[in-house]
DNA sequence: GGCTTTTTTTCGAGCCCCAAAAAAATACTG
DNA sequence: CAGTATTTTTTTGGGGCTCGAAAAAAAGCC
């Protein structure tokens, strides 16, 4: 059950409050700081102060230009970059990708990988990643404060409580628990969580005016993903990182879908599916992996004239459409952000999935749903993997609860 | 953004949390108390100190057989039913009911009224709403402390801010604003909600072993509705009440539904659906509303011999069940529980649904979903509507935040 | 009746936040 | 250039809250 506010909680919270304002404000003044946590100009000066001290944050000194005002100049505060570090791990098709992250956000060293995933055996799979982590790791040049978490995305089914993937459409094997896995390898407390629940992660951090509350960021790739942020809060399913949006019946019993049921959105929407239609072939034809470049060839044809492949995208768009128009008779119309190489054709898609959602109960207000689109995905989930490594960091280990705080990484003050 | 915690909202908050035990507790001690709310045994002794002084709680000296233990026998605390009152309304298709409700969960009054709600122009239907509400705060009899809320319960979609009406199957009438009407006629704040919302809260404490975090209500009747809590928190849309399963599309272009679309679930699933089934009319036929009593000599034929009620009901499963894997592709699994006239024919529903579940994305542990039935609809709702309301007043009334702490009730102590 | 056990209350200490006052740092003004 | 105005930040004192420890209360046990 819900539990009472110890005393001690409030100086933790407010000690969080005040450095995920800074977070998300770049560089504001203790001033700013109190008008957006309501908290007392003491409150804050007392909190920041002590945040200093510890090395978390620091008073930025290479302050812009003043802005020729009255009175005595806002102290900008940052954090300080040095305070810890974070490492994520984003894990795709045939695809491996490492970044280290100091305090403030930027990227510090960075590994990239090509490798087989969907042959690969579980050990080398596994052995692997680990790899590429320790090396990173062990890189003299890393000269961060020590890594605090590890943060990993992964095409693919995860649990909810981000500790392993259940399943993936990269590999055939199914729930291997990466985060025990690095945790237990590098003592470092680490999460594995979906990729397109990253990809809106990073959404909200990136344009927070655009993507706060409610909005629904689509995967449009080899497979169809989806990452749901409601009432501003990732939504995650009961038992997994849910939001199978691509495997919700959009025809009972149609087309052969990679993850062997019929009839799913992605069955008609997916690259492979979209490249079966315009190849004409069947809909019970086994999934093949089409190339990015592919695809866009696939699209240039398509608007260079009417025929198969311009068809292929009209279905697509309807299913998606439907797809859409299924999830917002549950949640209601929010903005969408297509991303992936076919959000690059959106424009082939978009005119029978509007038409697809008006029919839908979610559709009432169709023409005022936006959509955004985005090519390019890897960068979004590394970008979510990080901010959520940060948040975690920032709330767990510099405001800590009962347990003993640790020491705030490298003193600066 | 979100706002820090100042130190007065430290009592408050504890204050509702000390409430909240007692209302889910019935008679819990003062120990009991300090052992769910994790505070500590002085300040729980402090707080229902207050809190009976105040006269929301009382010592409740009818304690049970003692039950022969050493040491100081405990003290239960109960709600104080004069502290307050509160009173629900609800409205679903031709039948109108209020009832009032002391501040410990009992009806102390109730009325209820058959009206045309198909039929009606806007002002009666309001004008009946206003009159039964004014009837029952004016009756004499009534002696409990003055009514602090008014919650409506209603068939239909909602707002998110719960204060009116969007659309309704039961009047062809629009955006009708019940609370604010309320509100301004009686001076009592209220709320609009949706009624399977309010279901879902009622089986919330009916049953908090079974239905707790993650569950799904279902209403099967007229239409098909649904009240869906994920992570313990009542689920709605981002702009309405949402949840509207019965509108989300099973055949594209398929069978004529009630709100004018085309293959919705409530156009399998609904009464009139499989009605529309059993008597072999066309799948375009007009919706028609269709009794209880018709309904329940359906399911008897169906259950009798094999037949197109049969297959009617055959159908109506199979939507439900496509209706359901889609939104577990979502959500993953839930237990679900059945309400309504035709959760009384689960039993002809059920294999088909199970089947049709298997196919979808969220049918993969489609054996470990639980149904449960429930044919009575209407004392659930109520329920729902008053435990909204009084929670209300424990959170808002009896641990108000800056505004001063308004009288609380007739003082007992 | 005294002892044990359990619950509840009382009391002092330590924190935390706030408001007001003070200090600091800069621009404006004549 | 000195003094004044303005804005930000720090300091100080006060009131509240929760906690732990001790005391008080209320029973059963022997």
């Amino acid at each position: 059950m819900s539990v009472g506010i110890r005393h001690d909680d409030l100086r933790r919270r407010n000690r969080a409050m005040v450095i995920s304002a800074v977070r998300r404000a770049g560089q504001p003044s203790r001033t700013e700081i109190a008008a957006t946590t309501g908290l007392s100009h003491s409150t804050i000066s007392a909190i920041s102060a002590d945040l200093i001290q510890e090395g978390i944050l620091a008073e930025s000194k290479a302050s812009e230009p003043t802005a020729l005002k009255r009175g005595r100049p806002q102290i900008g505060l940052a954090l300080n970059p040095e305070a810890a570090a974070v490492l994520t791990v984003v894990l795709s098709l045939n695809f491996l990708s490492v970044a280290v992250i100091d305090y403030a956000g930027q990227v510090v060293a960075e590994e990239q990988l090509r490798l087989d995933t969907l042959v690969m055996p579980r050990d080398e799979l596994i052995g692997e990643c680990v790899a590429i982590v320790r090396r990173r790791l062990q890189d003299p040049d890393l000269d961060v404060g020590s890594v605090a978490r590890i943060a990993m995305g992964i095409q693919g089914i995860t649990d909810t409580h981000a500790r392993a993937m259940l399943w993936s459409p990269i590999t055939p094997l199914t729930d291997i628990p990466f985060a025990d896995i690095l945790e237990k390898e590098f003592g470092i407390p680490a999460t594995t969580e979906n990729d397109c629940n990253m990809m809106a992660v990073a959404l909200q951090w990136r344009d927070p005016e655009r993507y706060r509350d409610d909005f629904i960021a689509i995967l449009l790739s080899h497979g169809i993903g989806m990452g749901l942020v409601l009432k501003g809060t990732l939504f995650t399913g009961t038992h997994s990182s849910g939001g199978e949006f691509g495997h919700m019946i959009h025809r009972p019993g149609g087309a052969l879908c990679r993850c062997g049921r019929r009839g799913c959105v992605e069955a008609y929407a997916g690259n492979y599916a979209i490249w079966r239609s315009a190849m004409k072939m069947s809909e019970d034809a086994e999934p093949v992996d089409v190339g990015d470049a592919d695809m866009r060839a696939l699209a240039a044809k398509a608007r260079e004239k009417d025929g198969p492949e311009r068809e292929a995208y009209r279905r697509a768009g309807e299913a998606l459409g439907f797809g859409l128009g299924n999830l917002f008779a549950l949640i209601d119309p929010a903005p969408v952000a297509m991303v992936g190489v076919s959000a690059a054709a959106f424009d082939l898609i978009e005119p029978a999935l509007r038409e697809a959602i008006a029919q839908t109960a979610g559709g009432q207000h169709s023409k005022s749903i936006s959509f955004d689109t985005e090519p390019n995905e890897l960068p979004l989930i590394r970008e979510g993997c990080a901010m959520r490594a940060l948040t975690f960091v920032d709330q767990e280990i510099f405001a800590p609860g009962v347990q003993a705080r640790s020491g705030a990484g490298k003193n600066v003050a």
